[in-house]
DNA sequence: TATCTAGTTGGCTAATTTGCCAAGTAGTAA
DNA sequence: TTACTACTTGGCAAATTAGCCAACTAGATA
């Protein structure tokens, strides 16, 4: 089970989804949008933070495929691409439990 | 639901977790792991770093209250303090799916 | 005692991440 | 057209992380 080059790939590509889930504001934001899709506003409106640090967050997790959002108007729509996400967090609690 | 100074506290503790899991090599111990304790030595062998980096790794994840070791003779033993890490690997790859 | 072995820690540099401000873009409204 | 609104992107400095080598420590063995 030596750590060659496939092996190495898949767990790089679960660390990338690790990764852009280790912070905290993005892990608000995957919360607050576990209740339905948000414009930007309303989430920078939550969090708090410049508008363009949040922007950054996002992109960051449209780039892990987290989220994927939807202009309409002067607005931009994200959303999860998987509510599942939420029960990341269920198995996280239960790792801490014990 | 704003993001207050308590909420903050949540997400914060909720990414030091995923952050002490978010890199291909402690991935890789965590499944490595799950298959019962390892000796230090046996790690190194299995991904092919310094044995100081994965030292740094070990204690990263001790830190974040993953694993838990135990010296005996000349050897530290590192195990999963919750075997059911695991399991998020699984929420992991469901969430990658669609 | 001295020496060896298995790990940890310190120190360093390189790379990555974060968050702000400023500038740019796209769609709306006047 | 101009101006406004909602957002994204560039740029930068500060903070964090990663990985190597060297030095140190604890326990085993001679």
């Amino acid at each position: 089970m030596r750590m060659q080059k496939e092996i190495q790939n898949k767990y790089k590509t679960r660390s990338e989804t690790m990764k852009a889930l280790a912070h905290p504001t993005r892990l608000f934001i995957v919360d607050f949008l576990a209740d339905g899709e948000k414009c930007v506003c309303e989430i920078v409106e939550q969090v708090g933070v410049d508008i363009s640090t949040i922007s950054k967050h996002l992109s960051v997790m449209k780039n892990a495929g987290l989220v994927e959002y939807e202009k309409r108007g002067l607005n931009v729509f994200y959303k999860l691409v998987c509510p599942c996400v939420s029960e990341l967090f269920i198995c996280l609690e239960n790792i801490k439990k014990l």
